[in-house]
Parts: structure tokens; sequence; C-alpha cells
DNA sequence: TTCTTTGTTCCGGA
DNA sequence: GTCCGGAACAAAGA
């Protein structure tokens, strides 16, 4: 599923494409995502240039110079994809390399003669949702965000300043308001990397690990990012991006396979924390 | 049939 | 009253 480093990838690609440019229509296949896609609010967008676009979270932004702007979030397989009468091309890489399934194509961007910019969605746990500019960002969902994590608000600071410290390791970095953008995979390979098991509690961890933590929360995923640039450059060859991509897991969908570690004999545990999969070495991590 | 996935919300227990 | 964990919800596929 796309998570941080996908959405700023996807934010990216967007940016050359389409940035200071307009939407001439707007058409809807399927509105039932996760909350219904108010067709009348997305025709507001239609020849408005769209004058900025972010990446807040796994959110993206598209702001509108008639001041309204649009929220999407792509849920668990979301994706992008510019298409012409003769070729389509991907946004992301992540699910998405799988072969396209005109069945899941929810929502359409017409931008030109011949280009439109499409939205895929399986799952549908995605959303549009369209509101004037100053509103968008007084939704609790974008207002209550935490730093985000490759910034420098993101430190060591966090951990002083936070003051869930009965709550595990795991779960706090789950939580956006703590912060904003990583998902169960990235923290699942944040928490091997600096060698703590997934249900330390807060308070039990010492200033080197959360100076590890933070340390490695930027390594990982600024990686991600540059290995998500990368795979769209090579997408023709699918398949093998995709198995680049997840041999950099170290743990994450691995349960009972060997742990990576040099000279480490253990295997990969799966367990469950708070309604998600963890997944952790037993020996690596204490 | 059951399990998996995300982010949010709600509820009960401590 | 507060904090935390677990369940539920959306949908579809393995």
């Amino acid at each position: 599923m796309p998570e941080l480093p996908e959405v700023e990838v996807v934010k990216k690609s967007l940016v050359k494409r389409i940035l200071r440019n307009s939407i001439k229509k707007v058409k809807i296949n399927n509105s039932n995502l996760r909350y219904k896609v108010d067709l009348k609010k997305l025709k507001i967008l239609e020849n408005k240039k769209i004058i900025n676009i972010k990446r807040k979270s796994k959110y993206l932004i598209f702001e509108f110079e008639n001041k309204y702007s649009l929220l999407v979030h792509l849920g668990m397989t979301g994706y992008f994809y510019f298409k012409n009468n003769n070729f389509f091309q991907k946004t992301s890489f992540y699910m998405s390399l799988e072969k396209n399934n005109n069945k899941h194509d929810h929502i359409t961007f017409i931008l030109g003669k011949n280009i439109q910019l499409i939205y895929n969605d399986v799952r549908r746990f995605g959303f549009f949702i369209v509101k004037k500019t100053i509103d968008l960002y007084k939704m609790n969902r974008l207002k209550n965000l935490g730093p985000e994590p490759l910034s420098k608000n993101f430190g060591v600071i966090s951990f002083k300043k936070s003051c869930r410290k009965k709550i595990n390791i795991k779960n706090l970095l789950m939580n956006q308001a703590f912060v904003s953008g990583l998902g169960n995979i990235y923290v699942n390979e944040i928490l091997f990397r600096s060698k703590i098991y997934p249900k330390r509690k807060v308070s039990k961890l010492i200033f080197s690990e959360h100076k590890k933590i933070i340390k490695n929360t930027k390594y990982l995923l600024k990686r991600a990012i540059n290995l998500g640039g990368s795979s769209i450059k090579n997408f023709k060859n699918a398949k093998g991006a995709k198995g680049t991509f997840q041999e950099n897991f170290k743990v994450y969908g691995r349960e009972g396979m060997m742990c990576k570690t040099y000279n480490c004999k253990s295997k990969i545990i799966r367990i469950i924390t708070n309604n998600r999969s963890s997944f952790y070495c037993p020996s690596c991590q204490k």
C-alpha cells in the first residue's frame, strides 16, 4: 500500500505533469470510494489552474486558483496513472505494477484532447474531498497531524514532549499526532533497524534509542523515496522493479523466514499488536 | 469462510 | 477523568 515515500513519489510525478495546468473535465465511473465522491464539488475544479500540489502525511493536496482544494488519500490500493490513446504511465510503482484493470478506474480527469489522469483503486479505501482551501486545512484529519517525519520538527524532542509513556513504541510511531505519515510497514522496519521490540513501553526506552529511532526513520524513508524515483524510471520492467523494492524489507511480511542480520539464526515472528501485524526478530530486537 | 490491509472512532477496563 | 487496547467500519481478493 502506498505509504509516505510512495505518496511523495506520486506527488513529484504529478507536479512534473500537471502543476499550473487545469482539468478540463471530471468523470466519475464509481463514486463509492471510502466516502461518496461528490461530482458537483469536483466540477468546481474544472478549468481552474492547479497552483499547488502538496503532500502532507499520506495525503495529497491539490490547490486551485479559485481558492478550492482537492484532498486525496490513496487508501490501501489507490494510484494515479496517465493515459492517452496509445499508452499509459503509472505515477506510482507499488501495487500498481500488476497489470492495469479498467474495472477499478473510478475517476477520470480529462487534461487535454488525448490525455487523461485516471484514479484506480481496487479496495476503494481511498477518498476525494473538495473544500474551500481555507476550510480544508481546518479539518481535524489535517489539523491534528504531528510533525512530518523528515522535518526537523521530528527529533528526540518529540519523545520528551510526548506524554504517552505508557503505550508501546510501535503504537506511538503509528500515532499520527506524534509523527505523521508512518504506516505499518515502515514502523516494523524502523524498529528492526533500531533493534527494539515492538511492544516495548515508551517509558522504558533510553535516550540513545530515541536517537536511533529518529535517525532510522529518516534514513529508511529517504532511501525508499529514492528507490521509488528510480523504480518509476524503470517501470517498464514491472516485475523486476517490484522484486527489488520488496527485497529491501528486512522484517515486514517475512514471518517464519530467517533474520537477515549477519550470523543471526532466528526466524522472524509475527504478532498482533493494536490490531496490526508486527514482525520482529526475537534475537535482534529487545 | 476467514484473514488481511488503513485510519478513525467508539467503548470498556484499568 | 484519563489513558490505553481492542473492536468495528469501509471493500475485495487470496
